[in-house]
DNA sequence: GTTAGCATACTGGTCTGACCAAGATCAGAC
DNA sequence: GTCTGATCTTGGTCAGACCAGTATGCTAAC
């Protein structure tokens, strides 16, 4: 019987997941490769099934790998959806977290937009442009108009053909799907934003068109800007209704 | 003995991680609370304690919560560092992504430095100082003027106050270490980088202590658009190297 | 030669019962 | 009242077993 936790240490659990995530990082483990069984994983690395078992299903929860019953364990191509358990974790707990995620979703678009500027094709910008039609058709429906609204964002990113800022993007705003419910009740109690929504979105859609990143990113900047400033308008009438009810 | 799964085909895992899952999400479960044993979870749930495990595991890496050995299983405060880990994964998966990887880095740093510029205090500034300091000194040292150079950006996202930039940045940074090296090359192959290096962080430095968003993050962008510069030029001296050897 | 069919080895999913080491607790000694 | 040590509890792990499908290969029929 070996020693329950290595010389330095090591529980038997990392040095699995140490073993797998060299083999993951290193390269030598690629998207599409099934892993060996768990019963070899098990004798190979000199610890029980249940041991490797809790290190493939860590894996798992990281979208790295998936486990298919009475198949095999396969390396997946890594998913942003994973990260949604994560962020509704957190925010269960944590509701401030929310305008640093913004800031951070802020951060990924300007940065998109700019590279959207330079490489959106004729495809991106069609997409852009049924987006944008559909914000306008969808200005009164609550979750339509939302989705609408998500699609354009999305758009964006898509046509920066950056796979990093758009995993980015794609974690950051599954969080953040919540505030476009939110935007029902900006609609309904500030008229203004309809035309806020619909001529903001075109002036950011005109500025891509026009290959102008520097454009593009201070329109995109200041759209934000004043998406803040509804919501934070929307709080104080909150506030407000609560005082006079109070 | 039980069926392996329940009616509606949930595996043992998914039972026992849902059950968790909605204590937390609820709030019945709150940070600092210690969950029950695992063996008594195990029984309350009608499954193996290997199975219990998985699913404490899994909340493991999603950081939402923490196996103290001997102690118990508590519930933790989520940290965003636990995205850090996926990230590694799921980025260092396509090698030609480095330079995707860097737009993402261009994409936080840049919108850090215009939150650093409404929100550094005094330790901030201080920390950016030492930094920048350390550039102009290490300016003819490979490895340690490489360290300077990251500090220095580090300590710009740091004085963000944003967690959520702070470790996209960190998990960005962490893969593109490397090219801390290849600065050497740089260094050497073109004088021109020790005034470039030198006085390009120190207008960026000067940008945040004036408080100027716009300028801060205008530098910054021009400051990462010159090390491409460099890069490319560096490339091209190979063919051309490789050329005249061949 | 080709193909349909079936036995078998293999895989994940799970359970049981056990042992270890060390923190937590409390009774009893001082 | 304090200290000490036995005991309970906790996580960390293992070994071996069973189930239910999948994959494969081999045999037999065409």
């Amino acid at each position: 019987m070996e020693l329950k936790r290595t010389a330095d240490g090591e529980t038997g659990f990392e040095k699995v997941f140490a073993f797998l995530r060299e083999r993951l990082l290193a390269g030598s483990l690629k998207p599409g490769d099934r892993l060996i069984s768990e019963r070899e994983l098990a004798t190979l690395l000199g610890v029980s099934r249940p041991i490797v078992r809790e290190a493939l299903r860590a894996l798992t929860v990281l979208g790295i790998v998936e486990i298919r019953d009475r198949i095999g364990t396969v390396v997946t191509r890594p998913d942003v959806s994973v990260l949604n358990d994560f962020f509704t974790f957190a925010l269960a707990q944590q509701a401030d977290m929310l305008d640093d995620v913004m800031q951070a979703r802020v951060a990924i678009e300007c940065q998109a937009i700019r590279l959207a500027c330079e490489r959106a094709n004729i495809a991106d910008f069609e997409r852009l442009q049924r987006a944008l039609a559909k914000i306008g058709e969808t200005i009164d429906e609550a979750d339509a108009g939302g989705m609408a609204d998500f699609e354009f964002h999305r758009a964006i990113v898509v046509a920066s053909h950056s796979e990093t800022l758009t995993v980015l993007h794609g974690s950051l705003a599954g969080l953040l799907t919540h505030s476009h419910r939110s935007r029902r009740k900006l609609v309904q109690a500030f008229p203004s934003m309809k035309t806020y929504l619909i001529d903001d979105h075109r002036r950011i859609f005109d500025a891509v068109i026009a290959r102008d990143p520097e454009r593009a990113d201070a329109t995109l900047r200041k759209h934000f800007a004043i998406g803040d400033e509804y919501r934070r308008r929307a709080i104080v009438g909150d506030i407000d209704r609560t005082i006079a009810s109070g």
